[in-house]
DNA sequence: GCCACTATACCGACTAGTCGGTTTTTTCGA
DNA sequence: TCGAAAAAACCGACTAGTCGGTATAGTGGC
């Protein structure tokens, strides 16, 4: 079975691809649509307003995070080092997919602010339990935070060189000798 | 001189923070007025265009960004620790400015973009003569920008308790136990 | 008298959402 | 297995409302 990914499934991908390329005012009905290849009318037949293509964005990161969640679960001792690598990734699913419920979030969405802070705490957490270090936990995650937002600028226009994995790894090695 | 803010300086205040806490869907010229006490018609009289009010907005960041850099110059020994230490203060004109410029440049705003781009590449040349090692300036400014979009983030809506400044402070300390 | 506005009216472009209608796919009884 | 009916998927024109920008007549203070 080698479909094509279903119309929902395409719709709910141009909405946050324009989200993240283009920032909320370009994602309009008509450009979300003609990006997934469908008409206007074919967008509201499945979602009925842009608030319902919002609601299946959000539940799509819900089910990304519990994903990566999951795999941080299952190598604690490599936790911290995933996440902070994991952050650079800006073409992963999970972090296109964080990066535009952050752009709605940031045009003051409460559902997004409110499923974006419980996804954050879910990560601390995790990280929590598995380094075991309050203050550290914060570093890698402010570290991370830092990484991806690099990116998410980067990722918009044009910005200089900047983090690339190479100096990803210096600095997580540079961290890892950090005594507590 | 205890002037109220003249006109002009009160509308990019508003439009600034309508980007900040509304984002730029919300920053329409009738609201942008409304806060700042004037009418449309007197926004219109200083400012042409939105175009001419995201410019001045510009100007704002630079000034800002310039004295900001010569704070850093004039104390190399504690550069890094003010970086850090100012990303965290959400209210400071500086940071609010760079957050509203950020908005405009994740709306795919090609100068917005420009700026924050040589912005950064000033402040991290800074650090570069402050610090003299690439990775930790890297680090720094990583640190930074997280602990500035977490902010940004809780400004917005509603995040938990986060990073608060007792937290940086032993965060800070960490970072200064790395010997490279 | 002119500067810094207010108030109001208007235009064209654009946008979210609706609706009638068309095409494609699936279902199912003869 | 065929064909017709039903359901699902989709199209595109239309409506109502918003926004950026223009225009203009008027007001109060210096």
């Amino acid at each position: 079975m080698g479909h094509a990914a279903s119309t929902v499934h395409r719709l709910i991908t141009a909405y946050q691809d324009i989200l993240v390329s283009e920032g909320e005012r370009s994602a309009t009905l008509e450009a979300i649509a003609a990006r997934a290849g469908v008409s206007k009318g074919g967008l509201t037949y499945h979602f009925r307003s842009k608030d319902e293509l919002a609601a299946a964005l959000f539940e799509r990161l819900q089910v990304l995070v519990e994903a990566d969640l999951a795999v941080m679960r299952s190598e604690p001792s490599q936790a911290a080092d995933y996440y902070i690598r994991s952050s650079l990734d800006v073409q992963s699913p999970l972090e296109r997919c964080n990066m535009a419920v952050t752009r709605l979030a940031q045009g003051s969405h409460p559902e997004a602010n409110e499923l974006l802070a419980r996804c954050r705490t879910q990560w601390f957490e995790v990280l929590m339990d598995a380094v075991g270090h309050e203050d550290m936990v914060h570093l890698v995650m402010l570290l991370g935070d830092g990484i991806y937002f690099n990116a998410s600028l980067t990722g918009t226009g044009a910005m200089p060189e900047e983090t690339d994995p190479a100096t990803i790894d210096r600095i997580v090695r540079l961290i890892g000798t950090i005594r507590y």
